[in-house]
DNA sequence: CTGAAAGCGCTAACAA
DNA sequence: TTGTTAGCGCTTTCAG
């Protein structure tokens, strides 16, 4: 392995030169420097990332946990990861920006057991600071890695003790979905499919539903399922929904995040029923593909990219500052298309 | 921040028997141990990463590059993720059973300028080795990293001099799915949406195209059309095939990829025509949504989670025994849903 | 403008 | 079984 040293030595200077010269920040000579330049690039010199770290104390490197739900790992369906891609790119922009590199790790939800965990402490002495991608881990695991260094939850449940929260308008754009169905398509029988109970967002998303309801009481809730956020699981209520309401359809299915809504509409299409026609469908999330479906899927677009963009931003400020937000909510926004019994999709939908 | 030392003190012990306990290996006497334990336990001590990658001169943790075509950074659609999505699936479960952790980073094809530059060189002085997440990085890229860490390039050219390579087998999927198109359902008249001119995959399926079209003079490429493997560009290839066309509409559509498959058949169903009835089409990938589309998109499955998988294992072979095998090639399945014309869909799909 | 040297926190001989 | 100690490669005062 090549060494500061080692190009130290080749240049005929000390070490502190050729450090400094490989930071371009002190002044240098500029004889000097070139001819440091020429035995780094001579002997292909990259600084040693740990050295580097150790000495200055600071890692350059923020990690970022994945939870998943998944509990058939054979299963091919992909649960959260259109999510994640989203918000992903929302954090490396950022990231990016900041000449930063991102540590990544997916972990069960459930199963929180002695692997996962150890795999997280070991993170936490690898980073400068940590993002978790869901609100669904449990507040001690937080707490202890918070303990080591900063903590950002993305989509948890505001008023986190330890870390940070950055989440997305869940309460407004449930509640926007669902008033559209019942006051724009007078739709008075309805169906929810609605989230894993332990997502922060689900609950979100439910409370909103529950709130509407009771503003209009000439509606009502014929029945609802509960789904994990996957495709499948959607597939799974839409069956259920049939078998159990074959004869009195519902007028419209509330789903919880767009997954799912592909899977129901999949379902009803499949047993010769029509979306909209028999059925409306809504979905949460405005995932890529829900544009392209057909019928292209109403729902709420959240701000998948700039939740990562924002969580990145209150961790940096964190990890240079010390401080930080301690709840962020981003506004959403409900994307008109068909599958709600609208005719042709206004301008809204951005493109 | 609490270091080993801190431990030790507490404890009345040396530095050494703390890192003995941590790491469980050595043998040490059972009242010390204990002893040690409620020290770290008390103190919240987590190694520091940094200090350890130096001291032991590896770091466990493994660089992924996710390279980039996207031009637009405004554009919604998300080009290469779903294949990502995939191929990270199958590294991390390799990942997760070693112990290691993931460095990742995404890069732009394009514009191989400085900055990227600077930041492949950083990732290259904070893991044991690299994996490139798609084959059409210069060589002289690859050269410089695999100069300081062993490389695996996924889905590559075979031949790659300073990396390993481990890629589908491209060229015999393609042709599979254009002799089912042609053999199986008599098209004569094809039209193709090519990927990108510099990936290595795009290639091989063009080869293969070209290869069956020489075996079978009674069909004709009536046009083909370059994208660059996102959906926005297949409705763009859709749009111009139907400019060029209209009056003699190819038969079938061959894309390169399914995300262009689903821009083409969107831009088709767009201007009423039906799919597979007036024109069919196929994809290749076997992304998780091509089964929900409709009409079901017949594709080529690329086993995505193997390829990372065994990009994983080479590599990891490659930094612990010092060899690999150079050139791996894996099978794909012709995956026939109704796209293609095919009224219902065969067992292969799976489920 | 450049060099010497003291660590950063941990591991792993080697001794005891 | 436990402690001592010499680094790992780099950054950063502090002198010169």
């Amino acid at each position: 392995m090549v060494t500061l040293f080692d190009v130290a030595r080749l240049a005929g200077v000390s070490t502190a030169t050729v450090s400094r010269v490989v930071h371009g920040q002190d002044r240098v000579r500029e004889a000097t420097r070139t001819r440091v330049q020429q035995a780094i690039e001579e002997l292909g010199y990259v600084p040693d990332g740990a050295a580097q770290s150790l000495s200055r104390r600071r890692k350059d490197v923020i990690g970022m946990v994945c939870v998943e739900r998944e509990v058939e790992p054979q299963d091919i369906e992909n649960v959260g990861l259109l999510y994640y891609d989203e918000v992903l790119r929302g954090v490396e922009a950022r990231i990016r920006n900041h000449n930063l590199l991102l540590l990544i790790t997916f972990m069960q939800a459930e199963g929180v057991g002695t692997p996962d965990f150890r795999r997280l402490d070991s993170m936490s002495g690898k980073v400068d600071g940590i993002l978790i991608g869901e609100g669904f881990v449990a507040s001690h695991y937080i707490e202890r890695l918070a303990a080591r260094v900063p903590v950002v939850v993305i989509a948890g449940t505001p008023g986190e003790r330890a870390a940070d929260v950055v989440a997305a308008d869940n309460f407004s754009g449930s509640a926007a979905i669902i008033t559209h169905l019942i006051a724009d398509h007078g739709k008075r029988r309805l169906f929810h499919v609605d989230g894993p109970p332990d997502s922060p967002d689900a609950i979100q998303r439910r409370l909103a539903l529950e709130h509407v309801l009771r503003g209009h009481p000439q509606c009502q809730l014929i029945g609802s399922t509960q789904g994990i956020f996957s495709v499948r699981s959607g597939e799974q209520a839409g069956e259920e929904l049939l078998a159990r309401h074959r004869g009195a359809l519902p007028e419209a299915v509330v789903c919880a995040n767009d997954q799912m809504a592909i899977g129901v509409m999949a379902a009803l299409q499949q047993a010769g029923l029509g979306v909209p026609g028999d059925v409306a469908v809504t979905g949460f999330d405005d995932v890529p593909v829900a544009r392209h479906l057909h019928p292209p899927l109403t729902t709420i677009r959240q701000p998948m990219q700039e939740l990562g963009a924002m969580a990145f931003d209150v961790l940096y400020s964190r990890i240079s500052t010390g401080k930080g937000e301690s709840d962020v909510m981003l506004p959403v926004q409900l994307i008109i298309r068909e599958s709600c019994g609208c005719t042709s999709a206004p301008a809204q939908d951005g493109k």
